[in-house]
DNA sequence: CATATATTTAGATATCTGTCTAAATCTCGA
DNA sequence: TCGAGATTTAGACAGATATCTAAATATATG
């Protein structure tokens, strides 16, 4: 939570992120298993899991030897917001604009 | 239509960009009108409206010697769209996770 | 047509970012 | 405690990006 919007816009930004937590959809995974659906090293995956962690997107759990990532779905209520924010959804401006 | 999820993301992820966005619910402004509430040149803004229109999230329209700039609402629905996809809202998965 | 106004384009530059390799840290099990 | 496996951290680097100044383009008007 309070997750504020720059870390969130800015880790949404990255097409290899937003492929995380779409695999993160199906279920939590570990580093290492996330790591075998990805054509990049295992650092440079570790670099995005903080970026996403920073914008509270995931969660991480140290299970053992493994960490566990799983998708903080209640953060999606949150980004809704921002974009309502930004694009003022609430008052349905019917005409000209 | 069809803006595809990089440009928009992309878009959304620098906090002028936003904030341009948020000016331009208020009502349709120029170049010019929109420079006066920013403290950077109008070049740097004319190369935030050209990402801007690019992942259609603002139209431009020529009046005169000004260019009209306004939000498009109806990309709304379409980034919305693009969460949902990403944070898989539709099967609520209430346990777990 | 010439000039003024509005906006964009071109080119330069400093900073940011995604990636890599190599090294460090952490945890388990013998 | 030592070694192996899992993950992160450090440092480097190429490419992207936000910004600037200066020049170019477009439009209206005298």
């Amino acid at each position: 939570m309070s997750s504020t919007q720059q870390p969130v816009f800015k880790a949404l930004a990255d097409p290899t992120r937003r492929q995380i937590l779409k695999v993160l959809q199906q279920g939590s995974l570990t580093a290492g298993e996330l790591s075998e659906r990805f054509p990049i090293t295992r650092a440079s995956l570790s670099h995005h899991f903080s970026i996403l962690k920073n914008a509270d997107l995931v969660r991480a759990e140290r299970r053992g030897q493994h960490i566990v990532y799983s998708l903080n779905t209640t953060v999606f209520q949150e980004v809704t917001q921002m974009l309502m924010d930004v694009f003022a959804v609430h008052e349905e401006k019917t005409k000209d604009n």
